[in-house]
DNA sequence: GTGAAAGCGCTAACAA
DNA sequence: TTGTTAGCGCTTTCAC
């Protein structure tokens, strides 16, 4: 007495409440719940008619297929995480910088061109946040910046859900691969720079948190200065604190030993040195040459404009996420390859991206204040 | 003869290829799979004993509950979509403006500590987008300045899907609710603030868009000027582009009618008008008194610090997620409640939000310089 | 070419 | 108090 049989029968004549299922589909068009599927999805090798038929039902029924149910079948979210470390108190701070908000947007937009979408997930600070990750189905994750010991890379990495970082890792963390600039050349490169432009004794604004970038870069800017003889300079502040960065500039250019020209690690250290540098009377860049690392284009208008390091962070987002990406339906090797399993897992890629660093007026010493006062020119970026 | 029984027992056995399953944990817990479940979720009237113990074996087994499976379950993904309308070319833009970042900010922290996450998600330009859509299952969805006829948000809330606004819609649009400024109150107080510091002409920078935001803005403006019987002075252009805002700033300080005063509706516009009053030798605020809308810390180390409107984009963001949630789970009277189904549907909840005129040395006609570098003598009146 | 049936992993009635 | 069972809506072999 075989009772299964009725089931889908009986299931299809059952009230349904708001949206219509793939049967409801079936019954309108007299097929079966198979053929409405592989009509929809392309697959099979349906006759042309009765393909637009049931796509057309189904558009006149209004049918949307449940992701939910689609995910738990085919075990694919189409849902990727991205998560940041936390600064201070806050959740996370990404957006507080432009180097984030261009570095998600340019992540956001190739997962949607690849059919992702991008999930926003808390870095694992509190208890709270372990709730929200386990709650959602992730195929893959972009981890910016992680910790030393991210407890949710690890985790995922084990469960087999692909890690891509932005920002290389500690040896101890397994990502899938990483994406990151080189720090240590791009700091280089702009000590150079202001070298060249005749700066004696270049100082630093660095940051008091321990992650990679503002370790790599102060230790290229501690080896420079080693190799061309000259005494560090510099200032620590938590840069997650915005208000400390004019305290530390201030204390920066209040030194015995002021420097003749600064780099700042962090986005907000132009304005902050600028500031800094009309209260002591010092003149940019005749007295004082600045860069800054930022992605700002407010440094194009400033009196006089600002020298930044770009890190690209858009170039980075998109790399990260196609990593990612590739990472996913690369080792989708199907359900039953568990023969040669963990076999073929290696050491994880990693790419070095290029940085940019954008001459404005304030890193050029014998200039002939190309500032603004001339007249007209736009498009601004001298 | 019911051979169903055997089911559970045979699946039980079979090999768990990764993840271990609610069944794994049953087994190893000497319980049954309800048993598990209610242990986890804290559900059902378990001696704590059991709780406890479940909860080990999970531990110890690594189980992590499929999100995928409870969502098709329950009906509730914990998802909420978060998107923006698109700005020319770009998917989306949301991230090239301080406002952005900062609601979102908040948005998403405030959607973490309810529980929920927040989904990026493009507005509904081209097709493909579509697709990312209906993959992913949404309790909710915000919707950031949505365009007059969105056809996304008029299906999700066909859907019975709860869409809350940033920015109020179009009488058309049928949202669950909107949270905006008072934008009308903000420009007409910002306008007299100018008029106060002796504006005799009050210039606006304002963009071509419609949307509701720069119309709105744009009213206040001109109604304004009707009041005082001032001659409107405007230019417009493509606020997506950010370069044009310098052309545009560039233009009303041209023109023969030149504004002693001006406020720009976009973040970029402090230093694009601050750039082009340098151009002019046009002093701030000697010369022309500025305002912009922004919720960039920069204006406040600029030469002058220039006076910023702030949407307090954080208070919106909180909000609207608070709002949308709300919506979720209250309207979840349950699978079958359809008795008095559509019944409390009532008009669309709405929320204004204060704004911020944050007032520094630009706007303040009568100022010794309360900037940083002139030592100038404090001269009385203007 | 099309359809029936078997679950994906979980939760919630309902039994025991 | 605990266990059994019926699906949530879809994809996917495998028969026909």
């Amino acid at each position: 007495m075989t009772a299964a049989g009725k089931h889908q029968v009986s299931r299809s004549s059952g009230r349904r409440l708001g949206r219509a299922g793939i049967r409801d589909v079936a019954a309108a068009a007299g097929v079966s719940i198979t053929t409405v599927s592989d009509a929809l999805n392309g697959k099979g090798r349906l006759p042309d008619a009765t393909r637009r038929h049931v796509r057309e039902v189904a558009d006149r029924l209004g049918y949307r297929p449940s992701a939910a149910a689609r995910t738990l079948r085919t075990g694919k979210s189409g849902l990727i995480g991205l998560t940041v470390t936390t600064y201070g108190e806050e959740p996370f701070t990404f957006t507080e910088f432009a180097y984030f908000a261009d570095m998600v947007r340019a992540a956001t937009s190739t997962a949607l061109a690849r059919g992702y979408a991008l999930v926003i997930l808390p870095a694992p600070a509190r208890q709270r946040t372990v709730d929200v990750w386990s709650n959602v189905a992730l195929d893959g994750t972009v981890v910016i910046d992680p910790a030393d010991h991210d407890p949710v890379v690890t985790e995922l990495v084990q469960q087999g859900i692909p890690v891509v970082s932005d920002g290389r890792p500690a040896d101890s963390l397994p990502v899938t691969a990483w994406v990151d600039n080189d720090h240590e050349a791009a700091v280089t490169h702009l000590l150079d720079h202001l070298a060249e432009s005749g700066a004696r004794r270049i100082g630093l604004l660095t940051g008091t948190s321990t992650d990679t970038y503002t370790r790599l870069s102060t230790t290229a800017y501690l080896r420079w200065c080693e190799r061309v003889g000259q005494d560090p300079v510099y200032e620590a502040y938590p840069a997650h604190d915005p208000r400390q960065g004019a305290v530390a500039a201030d204390r920066l250019l209040a030194r015995p030993d002021r420097p003749d020209a600064v780099y700042g690690l962090f986005d907000p250290n132009g304005t902050d040195l600028l500031a800094a540098a009309r209260r002591y009377g010092l003149r940019v860049p005749e007295d004082l040459l600045l860069v800054c690392c930022s992605e700002s284009t407010v440094y194009a208008a400033t009196e006089p404009p600002i020298t930044t390091l770009s890190l690209k962070p858009g170039r980075i987002g998109t790399t990260v996420v196609q990593l990612l990406i590739d990472a996913i339906e690369g080792e989708d090797s199907g359900p039953f390859a568990e023969a040669g399993d963990s076999a073929t897992t290696g050491d994880p890629r990693q790419q070095i991206m290029p940085t940019d660093l954008i001459v404005r007026t304030s890193s050029q010493r014998r200039t002939r204040r190309t500032t603004v006062s001339a007249p007209r020119a736009p498009s601004g970026d001298d």
